[in-house]
DNA sequence: CAATCTTTGTGCACGCGTTCACAAAGACAT
DNA sequence: ATGTCTTTGTGAACGCGTGCACAAAGATTG
């Protein structure tokens, strides 16, 4: 989608594919963690059991990257911190703006993991009046009024809406309006943008549910294994529910 | 992975794609909002507006469920509202554990998503001693000394998991042993578990890479097309950099 | 009852992502 | 310099997910 202009002469030019690029991170923190450590070189197959994946996976993710490291020997751990932190866009600062100081904005504006990149929380908005000028995590809290002049004046372009659901959209629209392009949204709401704008949101509930759907399935393994294995009569050939809103009356129980 | 016995009589019978499951949240959550305001009926076309998904992807979702749904006139939103509770398992309590009552654990415990569906914050569980007996969000929080017995005795299968990441993997591994068997990671890290546990990340630091990655990419898509476009140099074939430490030194800059 | 109209359910093709497996590249020893 | 040994980089096969497009199903109307 928007892949810009197609006539691009190199195919793989700038076509690092979307899972990679979700990945890079996890591999910018392990090799972070033995840059600290000063471990000078290490193999793919090392880094890859620190991060979590394939070791063929890592290897075909750095070659979109370019041919780092050394065969017989791996990657140079310093060069490649470097090199995934330019491709990621780390090596400038990314000034970041929460709007909807609750709970969540409030962690997140404490949340240190933010310094540690290229990120700094720039701003912190809320909709009350009787927040603004509030400190949090040493940064006073403004009001939504001056939205528009918050994000302009400190060039913020990237987003987070950690906002009840109900804000969330007109927030998105406002941010977008003011000139950021890319959100993380908090809020448990599908958030129309238009073209040209990321978002990723980060769902809590979403998490727990497909977590409980396994759960149930690991539970049912044994136990309930005839009661639910077989469907369990689906639409009612004969007797059909109609459009009116009765009851499931299905329940197998 | 792990699909159980493989002698299951229909193929389909417990086959939901795992890109299915995730999306049925989403579904639940708009069929909820109709079902607030007594929307009897809907079709695939409207719901999958309000998920934000293609109509045909969700029909093809709910084609994995069963045969709900009526031609020529859509899906009974009570009746999927209940199908798909049952299915992500949401018809039965979940009691979940929140360990480390730091900034964001304390926010998620205040966070009333949980409760509205089938999930129970059932406990609170942090490391430090002074704060054992303090009550977050209307629970007590309890010492990690005790973990095992309050995971037991409360029956709880998921654990949420918000500690600092040099703990993580420890609590990780003692809420395991004490019988969780699914577990949401805040923490940045890669969490090692045995066969059968399931574990979901929510990594904000990865969030926001990702999102930095793709805004680099649209500033870069006008200003420096051409010096950002060609690769910089990649491994200097006649001058290595060799393995000792040596800074970068390929900055095209 | 027949015709029409709406909407589902799905066969099919395509593209992306993953994994295997191996040749090429270089380090290192002799 | 030659051979051996390690590890990368990648071609190729496979499987999953997505989206198109249409036939089948049923509601609705005349």
């Amino acid at each position: 989608m928007a892949t810009g202009r197609t006539h691009r002469p190199a195919t793989r030019s700038r076509g690092i594919p979307e899972a990679t690029v979700a990945r890079l991170p996890l591999y910018l923190r392990a090799l972070t963690a033995l840059s600290e450590r000063s471990v000078p070189t290490v193999s793919s197959e090392e880094l890859a059991t620190a991060a979590g994946v394939n070791s063929a996976k890592l290897r075909k993710d750095f070659s979109y990257l370019g041919s780092y490291g050394t065969r017989g020997v791996g990657y140079d751990v310093e060069y490649l911190v470097y090199q995934i932190s330019r491709e990621l866009g780390l090596t400038q600062d990314w000034p970041v703006a929460i709007v909807g100081i609750g709970n969540l904005g409030a962690a997140l504006a404490n949340y240190g993991g933010f310094a540690s990149r290229g990120f700094r929380v720039a701003a912190l908005i809320d909709a009350d009046p009787a927040m603004a000028g509030t400190p949090v995590a040493g940064i006073a809290v403004q009001h939504t009024d001056d939205l528009d002049r918050i994000i302009s004046e400190n060039g913020v372009s990237i987003g987070v809406i950690t906002t009840p659901p109900g804000a969330a959209q007109q927030v998105c629209d406002r941010l977008v309006a003011a000139g950021v392009t890319s959100i993380l949204n908090f809020a448990p709401t599908v958030l129309s943008v238009p073209e040209g704008v990321d978002v990723r949101k980060v769902d809590l509930s979403i998490e727990l549910q497909i977590l409980a759907f396994h759960e149930q399935r690991k539970a049912g393994e044994d136990a309930t294994a005839e009661d639910e294995g077989a469907p369990p009569m689906r639409a009612t050939p004969t007797g059909r529910k109609g459009p009116d809103g009765d009851m499931p009356a299905v329940m197998p129980a």
